[in-house]
DNA sequence: CTTTCTGTAACACCATTTGTTACGGAAAGA
DNA sequence: TCTTTCCGTAACAAATGGTGTTACAGAAAG
């Protein structure tokens, strides 16, 4: 039951896709059964999209999850941001001697570096739309039929 | 004490820039110093690069740890390879449905995304050698002083 | 007032780096 | 030979952050 990686983002891309399909309103329990979790985790993960207006959520009877937007309104940089405001890829540097010359032309060059991975990534993301996956989803779904 | 992200590269070039340019054999006591940590955590950190090739250590009095190439052989990817074979950034996929058509696009616009970040990372780390480092060190220090 | 929802708090679990203590073994020097 | 100085390793605790669960409180519909 232990964790691997953050699978947060991957697993709301996926939801959000289906609910859209879905078109309706969802409650947490059955999407916990689309990411075979439970509705606690469901509840907390979608809070935070909820947050940044990218799904809106109802209590009560009759209540649940739909979307506040268009698949093709939202891109995967979106659901990123909604999830983790800091950066991507972390920093990876050292810190035990601040001041030492050494340890900051080292840091300096991997902070560089990651900044370049992280700005590629986001480009992608930021071009990537949910409208785009869901239309490859059933791309693949139809040519397994 | 606790853990708060990898910092073994950046510790990595900090010391071996360090130990290339004090020219001799450094023993795990100096180089925890220069980390400002517990010389095991030298040893097990170092003994990775050694079963590389990039430094070499012998046991018993007078012993310790010297370079095994010079630092303009060794590349940040060099140093990355030796402390990790796998891929540099972790995937962050979901396995949830993996027979799921949605699940499938969303992971292969994630693993792509992924992979191209992680091509411009290396690109960066192969060809950038620790000599740079040194020479930036060094222009920052003449600098500052 | 009952049922069905979301919203939280409060835990235990897991994986991984890090820090630390405690040895064993090898090499050099007295 | 005995001592000192090294590396090599095992073993364990701490911190971290997503995850899985249980347990309630609150709100809305019937």
């Amino acid at each position: 039951m232990g964790m691997r990686s953050d699978s947060r983002l991957a697993r709301m891309l996926h939801v959000l896709v289906h609910m859209a399909l879905l078109g309706g309103r969802e409650t947490s329990e059955r999407i916990a059964e689309m990411l075979n979790t439970n509705p606690v985790v469901v509840r907390r993960t979608l809070g935070a999209l909820r947050d940044h207006g990218i799904v809106a959520s109802e209590g009560g009877r009759g209540g649940g999850w739909k979307m506040a937007k268009g698949l093709d309104e939202i891109t995967v940089l979106d659901v990123q941001r909604a999830l983790d405001a800091g950066p991507i890829l972390p920093a990876a540097t050292s810190s035990d001697h601040p001041s030492c010359p050494v340890e900051r032309a080292s840091n300096a060059v991997l902070t560089a570096a990651h900044a370049a991975a992280e700005a590629r990534l986001v480009e992608i993301y930021a071009t990537t739309t949910l409208a785009e996956i869901a239309r490859t989803a059933m791309a693949t779904a139809k040519g397994e039929a």
